[in-house]
DNA sequence: GTATTATTAGAGTATATACTCTAGGGAGTC
DNA sequence: GACTCCCTAGAGTATATACTCTAATAATAC
């Protein structure tokens, strides 16, 4: 593998260890055993190796929320988006934890970011769209589906940082991506109540699936799992 | 005004300017024309600053939701929670946006928020409760209510966060109260399936006072707007 | 082989940052 | 006046951080 692609990996990995903010490009040479010389000989600061990584990112969502337009859409296919979504954020969980700072100091970055919202926005109201054409949910006017996909949005980019500050213990490395996709419950909470009684029923057993469940979330907080659950 | 409450008031003002992370001791030292050595008389290292802040911003968010039960809930309660609420959110706005890094540097305070977080999740259930009683919404399953609760909660702390994502420039000094206070449209986005026939439309004329508005987005991202109120 | 280019090491640097230390001023008390 | 206590100034420091510079080595082209 190219020095490069190891700097990319690296950081990626470091990063999303202990927190861009957490981590040096010296931190990063030395992982890699390499001489902080060579790392910059490959990029020419770290904003740019935050970019590129950024660049991975938007391009695998991307793909995950390339929606079909030749087939009618299926549950199998919203659990797909979902998990992918999830996945996503996991493997590139750094990013949205100093996202403000980020998009801060990088104006690419920031320009880049808003458009890439702007797309999954969109690919969140087309899904709805889509769902309802096949009966899944019921058709709605179209502010309240904008709306709606905007607050799906919220709840999936702030579900990592809500579980993070619920757990007891710095929770940076305890997190497991088990946890993290228990914010399909909650996404499939939004959508419940306008579910079509020929869907109802197996979205709520689909939604069972991602219940919180005591044993993943911190024994120290057990009250937190019991509102959350019960 | 003491020393000390100058410190905590300047640390706060920057903070919310420029972001904690950019706000250094020097910086509020300088900030207020004293020495370094004398704010640090008052405090000893940042840290104790910014979990000074933290108490204050709990104390206020404490008072706004503590809900009084000798009276059925009505329409304007409903709506000065959610002012409420948004209004501390925008005075400690430095806050949620370096979280996770200030909740693993201090574990005071993360511990303190956590406790915080339930509280006010406890809180949102309980409103929702009330307005159930006050036949406001529909009742609902305890399940279903806390779920609910805890998205709320989501797009409450995240709707800033997008806000300042949303705009083109660095927008952390552009943001305004106003154009946050458009996150009760979202929240109330949420509370709508289950309104009761009775209040259905006095809640949607509520809601449609906080709909975001072009005029209020920034002009270079007018595509979002629509998407957000289409 | 030789010339050229790509890659690497590693010491070094300018700046920033959180924080310390010493000396002393002012106000009240005796 | 002297003593005490609270507060303040401001120079100073250890460490970290992003990044640079030079020289040398490996790879490739001719």
């Amino acid at each position: 593998m190219k020095t490069r692609d190891k700097i990319l990996l690296s950081s990626l990995e470091l990063f999303n260890e202990r927190g861009e903010r957490n981590v040096t490009t010296n931190h990063i040479a030395e992982h890699l055993a390499i001489s902080p010389g060579n790392l910059y000989y490959h990029f020419r600061n770290k904003s740019d190796i935050i970019y590129e990584i950024f660049l991975e990112y938007e391009k695998l969502v991307d793909f995950y929320l390339d929606i079909p337009e030749d087939r009618a859409m299926t549950l199998a296919d919203m659990t797909f988006y979902l998990e992918s979504v999830f996945d996503g954020l996991w493997s590139y969980r750094f990013f949205h934890r100093d996202l403000e700072y980020l998009l801060d100091s990088d104006k690419r970055l920031r320009r880049d970011y808003r458009e890439f919202t702007q797309r999954c926005l969109t690919a969140i109201n087309r899904i709805f769209e889509r769902l309802a054409k096949a009966g899944i949910i019921e058709e709605q006017p179209d502010a309240l589906r904008a709306a709606m996909s905007l607050n799906v949005w919220l709840v999936v980019t702030n579900w990592m940082a809500f579980l993070k500050t619920a757990h007891a213990e710095e929770t940076y490395a305890n997190l497991t991506l088990n946890e993290l996709k228990q914010g399909i419950y909650q996404v499939l909470t939004l959508e419940l109540p306008y579910l079509t009684p020929a869907y109802r029923e197996r979205v709520l057993a689909l939604r069972e699936q991602y219940r919180p469940t005591l044993s993943d979330q911190d024994e120290a907080a057990p009250e937190l799992s019991r509102v959350a659950s019960r």
